[in-house]
Formats: structure tokens, sequence, C-alpha cells
DNA sequence: GCTTGTGAAGTAATTCACAGCC
DNA sequence: GGCTGTGAATTACTTCACAAGC
């Protein structure tokens, strides 16, 4: 298995890119579990998806399973963290440090898959030099010091946390810095310049989306979606 | 305009009605930004969509518009907010008070689009009858009196911020409790039964994407999907 | 037997393009 | 002139179904 892998980049589905992520999640959880090698079945339907909708997504990146026997479980978790780009640790700043910056310096979930929030700032005097309890590693710094620290650390992608109202300004900032992604948590859609990606994250309309479906849930026929 | 609205649900895609959430919020900038009505093609621009697309959604629920000059947007906030289902509040509560169920306590992003969250729930004693700062007028209490609450409060949609090894287990209880809806944060897919709802929220899973971008972007071709 | 990888078929979503209205 | 709402055309995505491998 695990051919050159043709890597055909320049035409994968948004979709398939989506649920790699949860494949690599679940692959985690299968291999906590024990079993060496798992089917494109078992794989989906955990994840609520049909097993050719999971060999299709695999396909579009290589030849990973065995004809009659399946994925290897180890072996698969390397080309997709491979894939997704996170065969390597990312180092990761954080930048607006209030409520939703506090809870993510201290948050797990990052360092579990190897990134590593290594830097805060904000723009706050009264928070500058102060640590944050669950993270007393990270020094909250001024957002002079950006620039300077994105070198240093070889910062790439960045957690953006301020309100919405200056999120646009402080996001031209990080990218001016050579922030290259950005995960915004801001009520807000930012416009970056080519070569500067972002992602947004806003949990008030994940709770819309739930109380979409609770509202007009009577004949629906919505097709799943599954978790994200 | 505002036409009883055929609202012939039953088969909206679900794109569009991620798209909605999104229209919604953009509405809201643009009332505060002064303006009364707005055409289709000003409103995809901002979030990277054709003025198709943006007619296109919006028609599935009604005639909102006006040829020749656009939508009103204090009338068209109205019917989106409707369609959501947050033209009223909701009560929610939060399962789970780590790190991350902390800071929800204490962010001001789901107060502002009506979402109270009006209880917290743990099974640590330690954590029983303490707050959290920020959020002080909660009371943490005991997974036991979720049932009591849920009735007493009307909860319908809940936060899950507990560890992935017991999310299965704690949504569970929420759903025996009475609880409909779940947005969880836990990195784990839910099996619910049917009649219970529930959306994913795994942060790190949004930083792989940003990575696989950054790992990725040669000649992609990639086709945008603006924020989320 | 079970399973992958993949063309072909089918379904879903987006964009085009234009009649009709202000 | 500018705009909506919508069928038609197009493009994207998913599922089917099966040859080939274990």
């Amino acid at each position: 298995m695990s051919q050159p892998s043709k890597q055909r980049t320049g035409s994968i589905p948004g979709p398939t890119v989506r649920r790699l992520s949860l494949y690599l999640r679940e692959l985690e959880n299968i291999l906590e579990s024990g079993a060496r090698t798992v089917s494109s079945r078992q794989l989906g339907q955990v994840l609520g998806l049909t097993d050719a909708q999971v060999r299709k997504d695999l396909a579009y990146f290589g030849q990973f399973g065995q004809a009659g026997v399946g994925y290897e479980v180890v072996a698969l978790i390397r080309e997709v963290r491979r894939i997704l780009g996170t065969d390597h640790p990312w180092n990761v700043c954080l930048v607006g440090v209030g409520n939703l910056g506090r809870a993510l310096l201290s948050y797990r979930g990052f360092a579990r898959k190897q990134f590593q929030i290594v830097a805060a700032f904000d723009n706050d005097p009264k928070l500058i030099g102060r640590t944050v309890a669950g993270a007393d590693h990270i020094i909250i710094r001024s957002m002079d010091e950006l620039d300077d620290a994105v070198r240093r650390m070889e910062l790439r992608v960045g957690l953006l946390c301020v309100p919405a109202s200056v999120a646009q300004a402080v996001a031209e900032q990080m990218v001016a810095a050579g922030i290259e992604g950005i995960l915004s948590f801001a009520a807000m859609s930012l416009a970056l310049p080519a070569g500067a990606e972002s992602i947004g994250v806003d949990l008030a309309v994940h709770l819309e989306q739930l109380t979409y479906r609770l509202s007009n849930r009577d004949r629906d026929g919505r097709r799943g979606e599954a978790a994200s």
C-alpha cells in the first residue's frame, strides 16, 4: 500500500477535505481501541457516510487500502496527517485575550493535535506582561511585538479572538506581520489579500443552525450532514 | 413584500441553510451602517458569493425582495431570524465546566444573538455550587439536577463541553433529560436517538482545515467556501 | 468470503440568462 | 438603469455497481 500517492491536487472537493479531518479523528479512536485495520464501511458507519463515499474521498489522494482487508489504521493515519499538513507540529499565535482568547489559551484540544500556542498578543496595557490561568508559560505581549515573534517562532497561523468591530484591522496587521492563515472567531467576514487564508468559526452561527433544525423539523427530509 | 412565504421546507439544501446565518450576520452589520435596502449583489460581495446564489437561497423561503430596489434590510432580518428560529430568545444550558465550558459561560457572543445560557452542570463536586468569573449569576449544579432544570427553564438546547471520552454518555443523559439539540465541542461523533439533533464544533478540526490549505496551495484552484 | 478503486449513473447545487418590474 | 425571481444549463458531488485482489 501507500503508493507514491498521485496527489492530483487541483480538483479536490471541499466536502472531501472537510471529511478528511473527521476520518482522522475517528481513525485515532479506532487505533486506541486496538484494531489494526478498518474497512470503508466501518469508518463510514460512525460518521454517517456510505462506504463508497469514504473510498472515493481517500482515493483522491492515493491508494491506501488493500482489497479484502481494508485500510491499515496506523498507515492511514500517517497519510491523512500528511495530507492535512499535520504530520509535523505547528506553532500558533493567539491575538485578543478576552474571554474566548483566555479559554483557547488553556484549551488542551489544540496541543493534542500538535498545535502549540506559543504566543499571545493584545493591545490592552493591563494585560501585557501577564499570563493566563492554565497557560502560565505564555506571557501576553503587545501587538508591536507580533512582527518579531512571527519571524522568531516561525508562526504561520494564528487564532483571532478580538471583537468583530476591530477584526478586519487586526487581521490585516497579522497578515502584514507574516501570518498566512487565520482562524477567526469574530462574528465577521474577513477580506484578506491573496496569499492569506482565513476560516471563520462563529459559535453563535452554529447554535443558529441547531435552532433552525429544531424549528423546522417536521417532514423535513433533511439529509444528515452529521457533525462538523 | 413579505409574502405569506411558501416555506416549502422539505427540500432546502444544507449549504443554503448554513449561508442563511451568514446573511443574517451581514445584514445586521449593514443595518448598523445605516442602509435601508441591500441588493443580492452587495450581500454576495462581502461573503464571496454570486448574486444569483443569494437570490436563490432567499427564494427558497419566500419572495422578500423588490425588483429594481433590492431587499429591505429590516424586513429581511426579521424574515431570516424567523426562518432560523431566532425570532425569540432561547434558554441554553451548558454541560461540562472545564476550560472551554468556563469560557463559553462568560462569552458574550451568544447573548448578542438572544441565546441565554441560564444553567451550567458538572459532576465534579469541587465545582458544584460555585460560579465562574464573568458569569456569576450562574451557579454550577450537579448533573442530577439536569432533568429538573430542563423542565423548569424550558431548555431545548445545550452546549456539551466534556472530554471526548465521556461525551457520548453525557449526551445521552442530556437527551434523556429532554434536551433536543446539542452543540458539541467534544472531539467525537455523537450517535443520538432519532428526535435529537447534534452539531459538532471541533476547534482543532478547523485549524486542520487551515493547515491543509496552507500545505496544499500551489495550483489548487480551490473554490472558496469563504468563512464559516 | 470480504474489500478496494473506479468508471458510469444519478442526484444536488450553482451559475447563467432573461422576462418582468420599479 | 438597476434589480428580483426563476427556469434552463452547467458544474459538482454522491451513489451504484462491478472487475479485480486478497
